[in-house]
RNA sequence: GCCGAUGUAGCUCAGUUGGUCAGAGCAGCUGAUUUGUAAUCAGCCGGUCGGCGGUUCGAAUCCGUCCAUCGGCUCCA
């Protein structure tokens, strides 16, 4: 007997040999049936490995993340041996689990390709071989029997795989008439795969090494149930509807164009609303934080950036310099702000007295991103950091980091962006010598980011040698209304920049010291989080924030001028209005305005201007009574203030 | 940048094998109607069919090339 730990710390004894199932039915028989995976003494293992000795064991269902990691990578091999049965004579690159799904690299015989249309057959097949209920098998090779196996196979791309792996540790999996090269851990059987959709097609490197061959990528996501798959497909269509390119079209918030470049937003007057009202909103927070605004110019000398060391990390892919009449004179597009502030910060001595400074600008800036890359406002070459630089004493790291927590908070709880976790990115602790700064200093910096974590109580991840060279990072990853993760705000410690700008302060042992650099931005920048909000709200953004909060709907052309003496004096108590004078039928007139997702209609015909009243329809929820206009934007502002209140 | 797909009016899209195929709806304009909570009617305007080049008697349609967009890859200070 042995004896099992369960996540509880119940221990209970099992005979030698036991596995995951067994486990599993030892609760509940219907339990067993969902088992996925289990991981013990901290390795993820097969549902049906056996266990041999004394263990802590957590059980897996496809909803825990590596119960889906199992599933998924089990449906990989599945897709594969569908593959194989046909196109006789693929070869297989590598098929991994990717965040929603799994794909597979394959490389197809000659003159053979895959397309959309064979999905349908695909997924059928595999369906048919699921219902087989066919075992995963895993056996552990030889390097050699491994060779010698691929090589019959004649897959190369196994064989560079195998030729890299350590002998002992090398093992096979079978399912049906399938046989791959695989670390595990897989599903007890291909029955519990119910529901398989192929995605997409896609051309990928071998290794992602552009000069190798190119292998077709498949993609695909299966369900242990239909009606997950059918909620999977909804969410997808959803996410269409929610794109920001699309509602950002049809809402005149940006645009692109041709002539002026692709990657370059051009901001129409509706979105530039919205973003100086988002800009205005984070402006008076970082007043209230001790931020002081500057501005800085657009370019710089291309010798700011040589010293800052972005010129040699990026200088040949991004922007050319400018060159001007003079002979030898070169300037740069600022890639960054931060070489900029670090000489504002430079403009005078500085006293430990005087820090933190924090120097804030909506800084816009130009990277010269790859063409394949862009997309709509989240990649752009040009873009507008929320940005500020702290400049700290190193015992002043934790406050400030807490500082910019908070703000980062009332941002998200603002605009009610109410899942996010947080990552923290930390140097590789095996390899040191990456990174620039004192190891002293890089302790205290990430003990601070760890502690500010903790003290905020935030769901965070600590990811390990994901640091940037010059310093540790905490990011924020927001979860939009249908699931989808963002990455927005950052927080960056920087020991980099202040040591080639050689920045200084005078410390109270009238000693020169060194200053520690925060760079952040809570937003990421305007253009991103601009996005992120249009697919987070579909386009109906809070009061406060839309671009026109109410429209004056006349019942005919009679009540126009009393429609415009309403829009005024609402204009007047600073609600942004406008007048539908459109010469159509009011029902017309509310079925436009609701789709252009107008918050508030407010008709008004013969009793509303007998009455000096408004008939108040609030965007999807109907007519919600008459109200005369002071009572109207009483109610407004009390909706605003709920929506800012911290 | 690489692989693949796409590009027809402001928007969404038709356009079978090259030959009245330059179309529809919405938007816009004009007129009629004067409307009470999700589409009133009629007329009109609007396109070098992404650009350039080629094949052909003839090209939106076939070929080449460039540009842009989309999906991936790689990248992201």
């Amino acid at each position: 007997m042995i004896k099992i730990t369960f996540p509880d710390n119940n221990v209970r004894e099992f005979p030698k040999g036991v596995n995951a199932i067994d486990i599993a039915k030892s609760l509940s028989n219907s339990l067993a049936k969902e088992i996925t995976a289990i991981e013990v003494n901290g390795e993820i293992w097969d549902a049906t490995r056996a266990i041999n000795e004394d263990a802590t064991i957590k059980l897996f269902k496809f909803q825990d993340e590596e119960g889906k990691d199992a599933f998924w990578h089990s449906s990989a091999h599945l897709m594969a041996e569908t593959l194989e049965f046909f196109y006789p004579g693929v070869k297989l690159g590598i098929g991994p689990t990717i965040e929603n799904g799994f794909y597979y690299d394959i490389d197809l015989p000659e003159g053979k390709s895959i397309s959309d249309n064979d999905f349908p057959k695909i997924e059928k097949k595999m369906l048919e071989l699921a219902r087989q209920k066919n075992q995963f098998i895993r056996t552990e090779q030889t390097k050699a029997e491994a060779l010698k196996y691929f090589t019959e196979k004649n897959d190369e791309y196994k064989l560079e795989l195998i030729s890299e792996l350590e002998d002992g540790t090398i093992t096979f999996y079978e399912q049906g008439n399938f046989t791959d090269l695989c670390r595990g851990p897989h599903i007890p059987n291909t029955g519990i795969i119910k529901a398989v959709k192929l995605l997409k097609i896609a051309g990928a490197y071998w290794r992602g090494d552009e000069k190798r061959k190119q292998l077709t990528r498949v993609y695909g996501i299966s369900f242990p149930k239909q009606k997950m798959l059918e909620e999977y497909l909804n969410m997808l269509e959803e996410a269409k509807k929610r794109d920001h390119r699309k509602i950002g079209k049809e809402m005149e918030l940006f645009t692109f164009s041709k002539s002026v470049g692709q990657g370059l937003p051009l901001w129409l007057p509706k979105g530039a609303m919205l973003r100086e009202r988002l800009e205005n909103f984070l402006k008076k927070i970082q007043r209230e934080h001790g931020y002081e605004p500057v501005i800085t110019p657009h370019i710089g000398q291309k010798e700011l950036y040589v010293t800052s060391g972005h010129y040699a990390k990026y200088g040949e892919d991004s922007f050319q310099p400018i060159k001007t009449p003079n002979e030898g004179e070169e300037f740069l597009l600022k890639p960054m702000n931060c070489p900029h502030h670090c000489e504002i910060y430079k403009s005078k001595p500085h006293s430990y007295k005087d820090l933190p400074i924090r120097y804030a600008e909506f800084g816009t800036v130009y990277r010269y991103e790859q063409s394949g890359e862009l997309h709509g406002l989240t990649r752009v070459r040009s873009f507008t950091q929320d940005d500020a630089h702290i400049f700290c004493r190193p015992d002043q790291l934790k406050e400030e980091f807490l500082k910019v927590i908070d703000i980062v908070l009332y941002i998200f709880k603002t605009l009610d962006f109410a899942n996010f976790e947080t990552q923290i990115s930390l140097r590789d602790p095996d390899d040191h010598s990456k990174y620039i700064g004192s190891d002293e200093n890089w302790k205290k910096a990430e003990s601070a980011i760890i502690n500010a974590v903790k003290e905020k109580g935030l769901n965070s991840v600590i990811e390990y040698g994901e640091a940037a060279f010059y310093g540790p990072k905490l990011d924020f990853m927001v979860k939009d209304a249908i699931g989808r993760k963002w990455q927005l705000g950052t927080i960056q410690v920087d020991y980099n920049l202040p040591e080639r700008f050689e920045l200084e302060y005078v410390g109270s042992d009238d000693k020169k010291h060194r200053p520690v650099m925060i760079h952040r931005a809570p937003f990421g920048s305007m253009e991103r989080f601009v996005a992120v909000l249009i697919e987070h709200t579909a386009g109906k953004f809070p009061l406060w924030l839309t671009p026109e909060q109410a429209v004056i709907l006349p019942i005919s052309e009679k009540y126009n001028d009393y429609a415009k003496k309403v829009s005024n004096i609402l204009n007047n108590y600073d609600i942004r209005s406008f007048v539908d004078d459109r010469n159509e039928k009011i029902g017309k007139k509310i079925r436009d305005n609701e789709l252009k997702k107008i918050p508030y209609l407010l008709i008004v015909g013969e009793k509303e201007v007998d009455s000096e009243t408004i008939a108040v329809r609030k965007q999807g929820h109907g007519d919600i009574g008459t109200m005369d206009i002071k009572e109207y934007a009483d109610f407004i502002r009390l909706e605003i203030e709920k929506q800012l209140a911290n």
